[in-house]
RNA sequence: GGCCCGUUCGUCUAUCGGCUAGGACGCCAGGUUUUCAUCCUGGUAAGAGGGGUUCGAUUCCCCUACGGGCUACCA
């Protein structure tokens, strides 16, 4: 029997989740998803000092814009609940108990201090202080110490912590998903401390507590944890647990220059990088988010989903459950990828002209509400004439708001351009055929005026250029005859008289 | 510095020993739209370098270079 598919996606609640982040749950959901399995969110806050409030909601919130909603979690409990580690405090003491006691252990008694001291002593002479093996029976702990030393110092109030004690001269294989079989020896290996002298587990100690207790089955994480995994299979083993497999994925780096994606990037060059907007409760620093500035989430889950990753097709455009389809693990790439904010705009692009015209209408309606226009213009029609032209919801508005109000305002370099001394007679000839059309659709209208203009043996420019500029204000938008005949007869012809009184002044 | 991971057009990537190295974004040019945008067509541009292995390497191995991550009583 196949065991359930469980995985998890498990956070600091330490400040907004970027998308960085966002891309580990999304990639976490697709293969629980891809694997009928379960999809759990876990808050890892053994982290008091970095607690930031708000930021659960603001991870779970994410979640849900994205459509990538957990199984199980805060809230949401299933049988492996809580699911705040801060709540399952006293679950993972009796671990680091079972630790010591089989020899995997110990207790360490240095201080902060006296840690940092050896750290700069060993910097100054181009070394590194590691904790383990080498130089553990030097320093003050369990192994250094005589029994009673040391049950004395646990009987009194002196602070301690627990230290995984490092196995030596072993040569660990170890397998990832993604990256295959990776090599460590395990002498380079520091004792890391698994319970911290507040009575909090580490996150290596949590981590391994929590993903057993869950049962889960595929840890897939974000690359800055390889170089952890070799202490957590010989976490799983000294438990004497089976390990979930692993997989490591690669990092969003910056669209620019060295490193990856940080905050200050999205500042710096005017996109966001988290999700949804973010105001810091302590500073007075608003985050831009994917949501506010008008993108769909499926426009960014799609993004999102072909940063290290691609289904080897040449499709790229994607709905949530075509990515769940066609999601393999095996094809994500080992290296990371900068991020590029245009091809996001691209993606956003695509997706907007995928929705629906009762879905634009609708935003229209709340645009003219806003606006406080009714108007008996057929929307429908606005949204198809305008809609190709749009990448955002909000564009609709900018790119549709002249079939609602008559421009008063004429771009200069429209006017310069299409306005000359004999345009005004002109334009009163073309009020005139234009009230002799009966039947005022765009065919019609078109043909008409088209053949007056051919008739009058003048440039096509000479007429179409202020018609538009009359219609619209400027020489942009759909189809002139589409507009008038979308505005009406009456509407058409009162513009460019508008136009005309308003050259005369 | 040490350890680990990585390296194909500017960017995201395809290729699982046979390559005239494919697609997408961007950019450039042309066409459609008698406007603008969209759209269409075409173009630009790449396997870090050096050694092996092989009939044949982008693909496998080694070295170097470069990039990234980690190196906390943070996750």
């Amino acid at each position: 029997m196949t065991k359930n598919v469980r995985v998890r996606f498990a956070p600091s609640p330490t400040g907004p989740l970027h998308i960085g982040g966002v891309r580990t749950a999304l990639f976490n959901y697709l293969f629980a998803k891809k694997n009928k399995g379960t999809f759990i969110l876990r808050i890892e806050d053994t982290d008091q000092n970095r607690y930031v409030a708000g930021a659960e909601e603001y991870i779970k919130e994410s979640l849900n814009w994205c459509m990538i909603p957990f199984d199980e979690g805060p809230g949401k409990e299933g049988a492996y609940g809580p699911y705040r580690q801060s709540e399952r405090k006293h679950l993972y003491k009796q671990y680091a108990d079972q630790l010591i006691a089989n020899g995997n252990a110990y207790y360490a008694f240095d201080t902060a201090e006296t840690l940092d001291a050896h750290r700069k002593e060993h910097e100054a002479k181009g070394k590194t202080f590691i904790y383990n093996w080498h130089n553990r029976e030097k320093l003050t702990n369990s192994l250094s110490l005589s029994e009673s030393e040391v049950a004395d110092r646990l009987a009194s109030d002196i602070p301690y912590v627990i230290r995984f004690k490092s196995p030596q001269d072993r040569k660990l294989t170890l397998d990832d998903e993604i990256r295959g079989t990776i090599h460590i020896d395990t002498n380079i290996l520091d004792d890391k401390i698994l319970f911290k002298s507040d009575g909090m587990p580490t996150y290596h100690l949590a981590n391994i507590v929590d993903d057993h207790l869950m049962e889960i089955t595929h840890v897939i994480r974000g690359e800055e944890w390889l170089p952890s995994l070799a202490l957590h299979v010989l976490l799983y083993e000294a438990l004497d647990w089976e390990a979930p497999s692993f997989a490591h994925l690669p990092l969003i780096l910056k669209p620019v220059g060295k490193g990856k994606l940080s905050k200050r990037d999205g500042d710096k060059m005017g996109f966001p990088v988290f999700p949804l907007e973010w105001k810091d409760p302590k500073k007075e620093e608003v985050s831009s988010g994917y949501r506010e500035d008008g993108y769909l989430a499926t426009a960014v889950v799609n993004m999102l989903a072909f940063l290290g990753w691609n289904p080897g097709t040449e499709q790229e455009l994607f709905s949530l459950d075509e990515l769940i389809t066609a999601f393999e693990i095996s094809r994500v790439n080992k290296a990371g990828a900068k991020f590029d904010p245009e091809k996001t705009k691209w993606f956003q692009q695509q997706h907007f002209q995928q929705v629906v015209n009762a879905v634009h209408v609708e935003q229209l309606k709340r645009d003219l509400d806003e606006h406080k226009i009714s108007t008996t213009i057929d929307l429908e029609k606005v949204v198809t004439a305008v809609k190709e032209r749009a990448v955002f919801s909000k564009d609709l508005w900018a790119l549709s708001s002249f079939f609602f109000n008559s421009p008063t305002l004429y771009d200069e370099k429209a006017i310069k351009k299409a306005w000359k001394d004999d345009t005004a007679p002109l334009m009163h000839e073309l009020t005139r055929i234009l009230t002799d059309i009966s039947d005022f659709s765009t065919e019609n209208v078109s043909t008409t005026v088209k053949s007056w203009i051919k008739g009058k043996e003048i440039g096509f420019g000479k007429i179409m250029m202020p018609l538009r500029i009359a219609l619209v204000g400027s020489l942009q938008g759909p189809d002139v005859f589409e507009i008038a005949t979308i505005i009406g007869k009456e509407a058409t012809i009162e513009r460019i008289e508008l136009l005309i009184a308003n050259k005369a002044v």
